[in-house]
This record gives structure tokens, C-alpha cells and sequence, in this order.
RNA sequence: GGAGAGAUGGCUGAGUUGGUCGAAAGCGCUCGACUCGAAAUCGAGUAGGCGGUUCCCGCCUCCUGGGUUCGAAUCCCAGUCUCUCCGCCA
């Protein structure tokens, strides 16, 4: 949600910043909404404190035995007359919400216009691995050594899901401990969410009204006035998390991450390029959150990349990162950077952890204020989002990247423990 | 799944024969007085949001949404959540 005074004091400002990301809006109508909505406000304010009044009145004028019939009566038509002036504001505020909640966030200064084409490679770590044999795909490795079930996969759970087995599972384990051991030494605290959300956070995110399809909804039960649906991602969870809340400005920053899995649609989606686990309807994934001061947001933003591909490092993968043109940043963020690993059979670069800062785009949504003690008043956030990072992308990149001649698979350092061998054959 | 109780300010908790209630009292917190300092004591203050003619005024919010009424924390309807007991259960 952006702030409609933005708009109202400088409209073309704002008209320009949502351009970048080819979104054009004309403020005309908003404007003209928002003027009515407020004239609307001030006459219904007016008619209820005379109402008011009156209501102290009444029983005064009771009490001394006075004849209050020609003020109830008025009052009567006064309260007629709030009621309209309700029902039109209330269809008008309904117009406005509808409206703002169709705009994406403003981008920020620094994120070139344009689509993904414009996108631009900030780093570039480690190098492609080279191959003195002919290399397989991450599909075949996962199939031939046993840790990938795709056909029992499809069996439970429809096209787009797999099984882990064996070494297949302790290697998908080991990564998420891995992250998870690590966000601890770094002072994030653990969060375990549930994994079933109300309507409420989804809107909240963003994700609501506009992807709606993009996510499984479960069906509502009989008398239940809201749908739940199963998160797509822990994000949608933690932003939640404080809704409706005014942090203490001395709990700022609140770092928080959350394992669960990611449940997504993915309707139409499908390529035959990123079969396999590239894009599945439920893959793994750690979050890394941050509600932040406004003024600490872009450093924060910096601090959750370099956590992500730490861990990437760790690992000792290829990958680079890049900032997105506007129009390929989802809805809700003003920033992000990709951290994308190379995928050698598909010649790729595939993201693995997406790190954006919504600034107070998700807060507004969802009232996540915190009081300044300087001025008392209370303020939006800033809510900023890192996978940290999600498995379903660099399984089949530890896969391609560590395989050797014999079709075997170097297992990273990091994670041997939990594998329990050095190298899967 | 069955039965019952409840939801009020940062917290505890009054108020439910509708009006003087955005709301007693206590606690907590902030500021001031007293003090060498602290405790105790005393005094003052202490929700959020919206609008305006913006050091001031008005409006809204007592779980949420409707309704009745001149007027609703209070009455009616629907929903959500919490707690207790029974049953079932990882």
C-alpha cells in the first residue's frame, strides 16, 4: 500500500516512479475520490457531533421536565442523513482501497527501469566448473544415485512433486540445517510458523488481492467466514507476525528466520527446461525477516544478501548476484537482488535466494508501526525479506556442479555430517 | 465432536434495568516535588486512527461486521478468538 498523501501532494512524481515499472497509472479519478471522500468525512463529522450534543441534551431537558419530541425528531433526520453520507462514503473508501491496493510498490531510485532484460549482474562469485566428460543433469544424477523418487512423487502427490530418499533426503536435511545453524550464530532468531495462513496475511504481504491464484486455498468450512490458504513462502508468515502491533523503537531491529515448506500453484508455469526440482508446488526453504527503522532499512537490505551468499560460499558454489529492473520485482518491493547459482545443464543462472526491501509498502498493509521515542509518534517499519535460502535450486546445482567422471557427487564439507560420506556414489 | 464461560486502555479489572462512559479503581510507565541519593509519599501526565480553519477543534474505535434506537461498551443477529469440562487423538 503507498501512502496516499504521496499521491495527493505529488501525483506525477509518483506516476513516473511506477513507469519504471511499465505501470501506468492516471491519478485523475483517485484524486478526485480521494476530495469527495474527505469532503463526505467533514459533513458526517459535523452532523454526528451535533448528534452528539444533542444526545447530552436530551436527558438534561428530561430531567427539568422539558418536552423533547422536536429534538428527537431532528435528530431523526440528522441520523437519516449520516446514514446516507455512510453508505457514500463507504462505497467510496471501497473504490480508493481497491485502487491502492492495485499499486505496486515505488521502486527504488537506484533500480533501473525496465524488465528482466535490464537486470544487471552486480557480482560474480567463484567460477564455472569444467567438465573433462561429458556432464548429466541434475534429473539423471538424482535418479541414478537414488536420492530423488519423481515417480512415487507423482504417485502421492500429482505432477510437480517428488520424494527425497536415502542420501537424497539427508542431503536436502543437511542443507536446511546448515542454514539454520548458521542464522543462529549470526543472532537471527528461530521461528517455526504454521504453514496454514488466514486471508488477512496474504493481503498483508501482498499477495492478496492480486495473486490469489497463485497460491492452494483449502476449502472453507461450512460457516467459516474466511478462506486459509497454504503459505508460498515463510515471508508471507513473518510479516504477519507483528500485524497490528507497535514495536518498542528499542526492539528494532527484529531479525527473525523460519524453515517451512513453500507451497506454490505454479499454474501454466511449467517449461520442460526446469523439469526436475527447479520448479516444483512444494519445495523447502529458510526466510530470513527484518522489521527495520525506515532509516536502517537499506543497510539491512545489504546485510541480508551478504547472509545469503555466505552461505552460498559456504557451500562453495558458482553464483552471481543481481539487482532486478523494476518490472521484474514482485509487487510488493521497492529493491531486490537475486542470488542466482549456475546450473550447468541448462547453462542457467537460477535463483536461490531473493532479497528485497519492502519498506513501509507491507507495514501499511498491515499496521506494523514502532514509536520513536524521539517524537513519541508512532511510524511504519520497514519489513525486508532473504531466502536463506531455498533448496530446491541448489540440490540440483550441488548435484551438477560436484559431479565427477565416475557420475558420483562430491558432497560439500558443510553438510557432511549429516550425509554422513564425503562423496555419493 | 459435545457442554459451558468469556473478549473493555501497557496489564488487572469495574461498568450489561441504553444517555453525564473513550470508560472507575488499582498496577505499570513518564515527568515533577521531597532526598546527598534511593525507597516510600505527594502532584501531574499516560491508547490508536482519521479529518479540519492544525500550539486548537471535531469525529471514529470498549473482539469484528451488520441491526434496533433520537442515542449502544450496554439490547438483537452473524462471525472470529480465548478459557474450562467431557470425548477423541499425534
Amino acid at each position: 500500500m503507498l501512502d496516499i498523501n504521496l499521491i495527493r501532494q505529488d501525483p506525477e512524481t509518483v506516476r513516473q516512479a511506477l513507469l519504471k515499472r511499465n505501470v501506468s497509472v492516471d491519478f485523475t479519478e483517485l484524486l478526485q475520490w480521494d476530495s469527495e471522500r474527505r469532503e463526505l468525512m467533514k459533513k458526517g463529522d459535523d452532523l454526528r457531533a451535533r448528534r452528539n450534543k444533542a444526545s447530552d441534551e436530551i436527558p438534561a431537558m428530561k430531567r427539568r421536565g422539558e418536552d423533547v419530541s422536536a429534538v428527537l425528531s431532528e435528530m431523526k433526520a440528522v441520523s437519516d442523513q449520516i446514514k446516507d453520507i455512510e453508505s457514500r462514503l463507504s462505497d467510496i473508501e471501497m473504490k480508493i482501497k481497491q485502487f491502492m491496493d492495485g499499486l505496486p510498490n515505488i521502486p527504488d531510485d537506484d533500480v533501473p527501469a525496465g524488465g528482466k532484460e535490464c537486470n544487471t549482474v552486480v557480482r560474480v562469485w567463484g567460477e564455472q566448473p569444467k567438465f573433462d566428460f561429458e556432464p548429466k543433469d541434475h534429473m539423471e544424477l538424482a535418479v541414478s544415485l537414488g536420492l530423488v523418487d519423481y515417480e512415487r512423487g507423482a504417485k502421492l502427490g500429482g505432477s510437480g512433486f517428488w520424494v527425497y530418499t536415502g542420501l537424497g533426503a539427508r542431503l536436502e536435511w543437511a542443507l536446511l540445517n546448515y542454514f539454520v545453524q548458521d542464522h543462529i550464530k549470526n543472532g537471527y532468531e528461530f521461528l517455526l510458523p504454521p504453514h496454514i495462513l488466514t486471508y488477512e496475511c496474504g493481503y498483508t504481504a501482498g499477495q492478496f488481492p492480486k495473486f490469489e491464484e497463485d497460491v492452494f486455498h483449502l476449502k472453507a468450512d461450512e460457516g467459516r467466514g474466511f478462506q486459509q490458504f497454504l503459505l508460498p513462502t515463510a515471508e508471507t508468515a513473518l510479516v504477519n507476525l507483528h500485524r497490528n502491533e507497535i514495536i518498542p523503537e528499542s526492539e528494532l531491529p527484529k531479525r527473525y528466520f523460519a524453515y517451512t515448506p513453500c507451497y506454490r500453484r505454479e499454474a501454466g508455469s511449467y517449461r520442460t527446461q526446469e523439469r526436475g526440482m527447479i520448479r516444483g508446488h512444494q519445495f523447502n526453504k529458510v526466510e530470513l525477516f527484518q522489521y527495520t527503522k525506515p532509516e536502517d532499512s537499506s543497510d539491512a537490505l545489504e546485510e541480508l544478501v551478504a547472509r545469503a551468499e555466505a552461505l552460498v560460499q559456504g557451500l562453495g558454489l558458482h553464483y552471481r548476484v543481481s539487482k532486478l529492473a523494476a518490472e521484474d520485482i514482485s509487487a510488493s518491493m521497492a529493491k531486490t537482488y537475486d542470488i542466482e547459482v549456475w546450473i550447468p545443464s541448462i547453462n542457467e543462472y537460477k535463483e536461490v535466494s531473493s532479497a528485497s526491501n519492502a519498506r513501509d509498502y507491507q507495514a501499511r498493509r498491515g499496521a506494523i508501526r514502532f514509536r520513536r521515542e524521539d517524537t513519541g509518534k508512532t511510524e511504519f517499519v520497514h519489513t525486508l525479506n532473504a531466502s536463506g535460502l531455498a533448496t530446491s535450486r541448489l540440490f540440483p546445482a550441488i548435484l551438477e556442479q560436484n559431479q565427477q567422471a565416475d557420475g558420483s557427487v562430491v558432497v560439500p564439507e558443510v553438510l557432511r555430517e549429516i550425509v554422513g560420506t564425503d562423496v555419493i556414489r
